[in-house]
Formats: structure tokens, sequence, C-alpha cells
DNA sequence: CTGTTAGCGCCTTCAG
DNA sequence: CTGAAGGCGCTAACAG
């Protein structure tokens, strides 16, 4: 590994007339400048970015710490991630928490230690403790996905309440009135916020507390079949299920294919959350869809915008739409 | 950002001993060892990972290089490679390449600035070259998925000619003739591969290259549709085709479907690559299923083997097999 | 057991 | 236009 100071010696300068030459910055004669390339041509020499860092505190890199990034949802909110760091120059590191608090918080460690450049972080659990933390190390955070308790930092996120209702309501607007909700875990802000909007529709159609369904599960194709399976054994038999995530739903639709419930002449189905349109046949869920990938580029623009100092000094929250997308798996509930 | 010396000022020690604390290196005295704990505590210093990054020469980082993240096979072999890597206490730089050979280059050259520890690659285009600059550069790499030229690199793989040799000779056991393969590009090895395991299951079946329908697209949904359709104009039609992966499959069927052609019935179809059970509800495709996980595990294991200089000094090359999985869309081909 | 010296590769500051 | 000195934070190697 040749440094600088090969190239140096080889063209007869010093070293920081090769650091200019690389650099592009001061003046070099075009006759030394020539020199120096030839020498770094010859010597194979690269620059060495880990030094350069060490001066600059500047790593060049960005984390992304998500719960799966086998879930789709995930891959395409990571493509956009990576596809805007990308752009910036910015390299990505992926790290995968499945929600787990204490792997979450190695990782920040870890990062943190390494100096990235910013976090884009999907909080697991409530979120408050691990912005602290990056706060603290002066890393710049931006949340992605999910609503945070106060205003504690940047957010990018799809309105899954305003979602969830418009989803219920469809349900409701077909003439289901018993609609089981399979969420994911309590504790989550989007499980939340899904239940809140579920919970708005309702309320709106007249349907109170007692007439609410609610299953807390994970967000998971086993927690789904879980919730759907218990869901059937219900003595009076929901009309709909509102599957809180993708995964739910096709573990759902796996239970109620299993027990030769036909959807939706039996029961109807919707879900939060689609699958991209590249894994699936033919689409038939009716469901409520995240802009996966425009959340993950815009969540980077903004913290690119924050690391060079161009954002806003205020928090900023942006709160995207998600598309009520009409298929197949919802109809009138059967007529009793 | 107190810094070591920050630390040693306000124990009243010097840096070294501090340095000795941390990392556990050394004697030192208990009660010493006390007094800098507390200052380490009161400063709430952090060790600067880059600088120590920059002393060793390590970095704590590998780099994984693939087509795409958004495809579910490369989404999986990317868990692998995350979890292997996570457990060994290193992080992971993602990078999608979208089988572009001037990204690639450009990723690596970031890379290998940047000093990752080692690369995992999915090769672009031939891949001789990329391998050659990180074998400059000092780079440990090891290759995921495809085959290379010569011994140039560890090489962790699955067996597509095998694999497309017994997904093909199930076709023809079921009685097919015509059968049409849908490929990717020919200048990637695992199209290669699976194109000779075709041509050999045909040859074996008497079968000769007059016989052979095969296409050469991209391996995306959009060039699957496009290959489907030049298969269903063609005067004497296919009675099977061949997708030679997931998202050709996928585009396939969504021409039949759309040309209202019923498979199996009129059509036959066996892709290469599965898509995850998470993501399918109702799994319908005969498909050469690889072990994607266990690809991005045993390559990461490789790799570390590799860095701690435990692995043997020869070019070592893993070939996983591709299992078979019977499901609905092969059948024999209609009675003409 | 603890401290001093020196240097990793690069670049900013200040003199030639 | 070019170079010398010095230091980023950390840790070998070698004293004490």
């Amino acid at each position: 590994m040749p440094t600088i100071r090969d190239v140096a010696a080889l063209a007869g300068v010093s070293p920081i007339t090769v650091s200019r030459v690389v650099n592009n910055t001061g003046y070099v004669s075009a006759e030394t400048r020539e020199r120096v390339e030839e020498a770094i041509r010859l010597s194979g020499y690269v620059p060495n970015t880990l030094a350069r860092s060490f001066r600059w505190k500047q790593t060049g890199m960005l984390a992304l710490l998500l719960t799966d990034i086998t879930n789709p949802f995930w891959t395409t909110v990571a493509r956009g991630v990576e596809d805007a760091a990308s752009a910036a120059g910015l390299n990505l590191i992926l790290c995968n928490t499945d929600e787990n608090v204490a792997k979450q918080d190695r990782y920040l460690a870890a990062l943190a230690q390494k100096q990235v450049d910013g976090v884009l972080l999907v909080p697991a659990g409530e979120g408050r403790e691990p912005i602290r933390f990056l706060q603290r190390q002066q890393v710049p955070v931006v949340v992605l996905d999910r609503a945070l308790p106060e205003a504690l930092a940047d957010v990018v996120r799809c309105d899954s309440e305003e979602g969830a209702y418009r989803l219920a309501r469809l349900l409701l607007d077909l003439g289901h009135r018993r609609i089981a909700l399979l969420n994911g875990p309590a504790d989550v802000s989007t499980a939340c916020d899904r239940l809140a909007g579920y919970r708005r529709a309702l309320w709106e159609a007249g349907l109170g507390p007692e007439q609410e369904i609610v299953y807390h599960g994970s967000f998971t194709v086993a927690s789904g079949h879980e919730m759907a399976c218990r869901v059937l054994a219900l003595p009076l038999r929901p009309t709909a299920c509102f599957a809180a995530n993708n995964f739910i739903a096709i573990g759902a639709l796996k239970a109620l294919n299993e027990a030769g419930v036909a959807v939706p002449r039996e029961m109807s189905l919707v879900g939060f959350d689609d699958l991209p349109p590249a894994l699936v046949v033919d689409a038939f869920l009716t469901a409520a869809v995240q802009p996966a990938y425009e959340m993950g580029r815009q969540a980077t623009s903004l913290l690119l915008a924050r690391l060079s100092g161009q954002a806003p000094a205020a928090r900023v929250e942006i709160v995207l739409p998600a598309a009520i997308i009409q298929r197949r798996s919802a109809a009138p509930p059967a007529s009793t």
C-alpha cells in the first residue's frame, strides 16, 4: 500500500504537493502535476480515506437500522435510502434489529464509535432512549416510519392513522360491522396509529369500544396466522379482517385458506402494506400502500440536509400519505 | 467529545494508562484502574474507533455488493451475510450494483479507500477485473453466487448447472419436448450454467441444438414478460417454459395470465429461485430453490476465516446444491 | 506498574 | 508555486 510519501519520493516532490494534486486544492504547476500524476499511476497509490476521515471526522457513511431487511417493505425503504446515499457519494451500513432493543443498542454503540455521519433509525421499542444516546454522541439522526413521543428528532413516516381509517372505512362502507384488527405489538407507534385509525372509523360508524375486535401480536406471518385462527374460532365470527401489515396479511390469508374460508365471499381481508408488484403475479389484496421507496429517499435527503447544515433548525416531521388500492379481497359481507 | 488525553488529565495519569484500562492490556494497578474508570465515567469518554482503525488498519466493516436488494433472493443472501457479520462484531456496507459494471467499480474504489476489511462480491459482468483490483488493494474478497473464469478468488455459489439440469429433466420426464428457456444475460455465469444444465438435459433426452429454444434477456420481471410474449407468438408453441430466475418467472406468469394461457394445463412453467415462504400465500411454482441464506452465511464465514488467516492457503470454492421443489405449475403437456 | 517517545497517513498553517 | 512543521487520537516499544 503506497502512501502519499512514496508517491512524493517517486515524483521528487513533497507529500503536501501530492495532496494538492489529489485534492485539487491550492496551486500546482502543470508540469509538477503531470509528474505527480505519473507517480500516482506508477505506484498504484490510493488515498487512504481512513486517515482522511480521521482528520476531518467525516466518514462518508450512513447507517440504516431497521427491523428486518427480509420484509419487502423494508427492502424497498432500504433501496430508497441506498440510492439516495449513493447518489451523494456516501455508503450505507445496514443493520437488522429484529425489533430487539438490546440488539439495536449494540449496533448504535458500535456505529457511534465508528463515527458514521448520520443514522436512519426505525426505533425498536419506544425510541426515546436510543435517540437521546445518538444526540449525546452528536450523531445526526432521522427517524423512519415511526412517530416519536415528543419532537425529539426529525421524522419521516407514513400517515398510518389516516390510512388505517380509510381502510377500515372501506370495509364499513361495504357493510361490514364485525371487523377484526390483527395488529402488531402494542408498543410500536405504527401499530398504535393503525389501531387509532381503525377505532376512529368504527366510532364514526357508530360502533363503540365493545364492537372492536382487536388482537395484538407481532408483524410476522406466524403471528398473522395465529391471530386469524383465533378470529375464526370466535363464536360470532367477524366478516372482515384488517391486517396491520403485509406479513400479518399473508399469515392470515394462509390461515383462511387452510380453514377453507373463501376470501372475500366468507371473509373480507384488507391489509396495511402491499407486496411490490414485482413479487406478485396476480395482486389480490385490497391494501393501504405506503410509499416505501419515497420514505427512504426523503429520510435520506433530510439527513443529508442536516449534515450539510441546510435543514431548518427546528425538527422536521414529514408525513407521507398511504394510498388505498382496491382489489378483490374485500367485498360486502355475505347476507346472513 | 473528550479524548483519551482529557481522561488522562482528569485521572492524573498518562494517556497510555487510560488506553491500557480501556483495552485491558498490560498491567494497571487496581487503584489506578479505579481512578481511570471514574474519570471515563465523568467525562463520558468514548474511544474513537476511527483513530483505532487508522492505527490498526482494521475497520471492522465488510461490504456486500449485489445486483439489487429488492430481489428476495438477494435479500435473503444479505440477511445471511449481515447475521454472520454481526455475530462476529462486524458491520456491513450494502451496495446495489444493478448489474452495472461502472457502478460496481465506483463502489469498489470507494470501499477500498475506506479500507473495508473484506468484500463479498456478486460480480457484475465477467468479474475478472474487479477482483484483480481488490487483490491489488489487498482487500480480501469472496465471490458470491457466480462462478469465476479461473480460480481467482474464493467462491460460494449454488450448483446452477445441476439444478437447471434437474429442473429441465423434470419437464422432459413429464413428456415435454418443446421447452423454452427464458434466460438472463448471456455474460452472467449463472445464466450460462443454467443454459448448460438445460442443454445437458435436452441432449440426454436425445434433443439436439436445433430443438433448443433459448431467449436471453435480463433477470427482471419486464424481461420475463417480454420473453414469454415472444414464446407465445411462436408458430409452434412450446409446451413448457423454464424461467432462469424468480423475477423472470413472475414476468412470464403475468404474460401467460394476460394471454389467458392456463398454467399448467396449456403451458407448464418452472423457475430457478423461489420466493420465500413468507411472501407467498399459496406456493404454486415448481422451482429449483437455492439456499440463499446459507450462501450468504457461508460466504461470510469463509471471508472471516480469511481475515483471521484461518482459511487454507488455496482458493476455496463452495458449491451448494439447489433443491427441486415440485408444486403445481408443471404437468404433462396437453395431448395434441 | 507507569510514563515517554514516536508515528500511523493526511492536511492546515505558515514560510519560503 | 512549493515545502516544513505540527497535530488529529491512539497505542507499540521502550524506558524508568
